[in-house]
DNA sequence: TACAAGATACCGACCAATCGGTATCTTGTC
DNA sequence: GACAAGATACCGATTGGTCGGTATCTTGTA
C-alpha cells in the first residue's frame, strides 16, 4: 500500500553485521535486558522484519554478539598476544602495560562488555551463562598454557600453579576494570592494574 | 467505595522495611532496571499506594537500597573484622578462610550485590555510582588504614604502598566472585581466593 | 478530658508508554 | 516463478507512575 524506505540493493550478510554491531553498542550501554529493539533498528535503519529474519528471539541476537562480537574481540585484545614470546610474563606485562597507557574512554565507561553480560546474565540464562562461561575458559587456558611453558623455560616460578594463576589473572582484571568503571576514573584503572603487574612480577622464577 | 484489604495497625517503619528488603532480594535476582514494581509488591502484600507513600520513584528506591541495605552489610561482613587486631594480614587471611569455608550459595548464585549493582548503573546513573563509589571508597580506606597499621607492627611489608595495595585486592575479590559466578562454581570461586591468599601471604614483612 | 482538625499512611483502579514479537505484505535476486 | 530479504502495521503484556479516596494516628484547643 505504502511504499517503503529502501534498501535499493540487497546484502544479507551486512544486514546482519549491522545488527550484531548495534546491538553491541546497545547491550554495553544498557545491558541485555535493557537493550531495547527499537533503538537498535533506529541505529541501523534496518527493519523489524529484517531484524526477526535474521534472528529468530532477542535471545538469539544477544547469544549472538557474545559469540560473534565480544568473543573474537576479547581474543584479539588479551588473548593473541600470548602466543608471540616464550616468556609469558613478559607478554602479560607488555599488555598491562598498553592497557595502562591506552586506557580507553569506552572501557572506563563502560567497563568490559564481558564482566558486564556475566553479572547481569548468568544468573537468568544458561545459554549466556555458558556462552560467557567458554570465552573464560579460553581465557584461562591460553594464559594457563602460557605460564606452563614459561615453567619450561625457567622464566616462570617452578612452585607456581598455572591454572590456579591464570584464574585468578584474569578475575583480577576484571576486577580492576570494574572499580575503574565505578570511580569513573582512568587513574583508578592504572593504579589497579599497576599493582596487577607487581604481583606478576612476584611470579617470575 | 469498596473496603480496602486492611493493614489491622499501622506501623510506616516496619513498611518501608519490608520494601527496602523485597526491593533488595528482586534487585539481586533481576538487576536494578529489569526489577519488577509488581513483584516486589506481590511478595510484600504492600500496596503500590503505600510504595509511592514511602519512595518518590522506583530509582529513590533503589539509591535506598544501596544506602540502607547494601551499604550496612559489605560493612558488616568485610569492614568491621578488620578493627579487632592489629595484624591487618592476618585479620585478611582469615575473612578469606571464611569466605572460601561458609561458601554462600547466593554468592555463588547472585554473586555480589555491590559488583552487580556497579556493572549495570554506573554507567546510566550518576547519583548509583555516587552512592556505590562511597562503599567502595570505605572498603579500600578501611583496608588501606588496616595495611598502614600492619607496617608500623612491622607485619607488613615496608615497601607496599597501602592504598594501592588496598585497591587491587579489592577488585580481586570482586573479580573472584565474578568469576565464581559465572562458573556457578563454589570451586572455582574458592580456588579463585585461595590465590588471593597467596597474594597476601606475599605482602608479609 | 473531649473532640475537632489536620497530617500521615495506605489502598487499588487506572494511565500512557514501551516492550518483544507476529502477520502480512512487497520487493529484489537467482 | 520461487524464495530469500525486507517492510510495516499491529498485538497483548508489562512497565513505572498517578490519582481520588479512605483509614488511622497525632495534636492543638477549649
Amino acid at each position: 500500500m505504502m511504499t517503503q524506505a529502501i534498501r535499493k540493493t540487497r546484502n544479507p550478510e551486512q544486514t546482519r553485521n549491522d545488527l550484531l554491531s548495534a546491538a553491541y553498542t546497545e547491550i554495553l550501554e544498557s545491558g541485555f535486558q535493557a537493550a531495547s529493539l527499537e533503538r537498535i533498528l533506529a541505529n541501523t535503519s534496518v527493519s523489524k522484519g529484517a531484524l526477526y529474519h535474521h534472528f529468530g528471539t532477542k535471545r538469539e541476537l544477544g547469544l549472538a554478539v557474545v559469540e560473534e562480537v565480544i568473543a573474537p574481540q576479547l581474543a584479539a585484545r588479551w588473548f593473541a598476544p600470548f602466543a608471540e614470546h616464550d616468556d609469558p610474563l613478559a607478554s602479560l606485562q607488555r599488555i598491562l602495560e598498553e592497557k595502562i597507557n591506552t586506557a580507553d574512554e569506552s572501557v572506563i565507561r563502560y567497563g568490559c562488555p564481558l564482566n558486564n553480560l556475566i553479572q547481569e546474565m548468568s544468573p537468568l540464562d544458561e545459554a549466556f551463562r555458558h556462552g560467557l562461561q567458554q570465552i573464560l575458559d579460553r581465557w584461562v587456558e591460553v594464559m594457563a598454557t602460557a605460564l606452563t611453558e614459561g615453567q619450561l623455560a625457567r622464566k616462570v616460578r617452578a612452585d607456581l600453579e598455572p591454572k590456579e594463576a591464570a584464574l585468578f589473572i584474569v578475575a583480577a582484571i576484571e576486577g580492576c576494570v570494574g572499580l575503574g568503571k565505578n570511580a569513573q576514573s582512568v587513574e583508578a584503572y592504572q593504579r589497579c592494574l599497576r599493582q596487577l603487574q607487581l604481583y606478576v612480577q612476584s611470579l617470575a622464577a
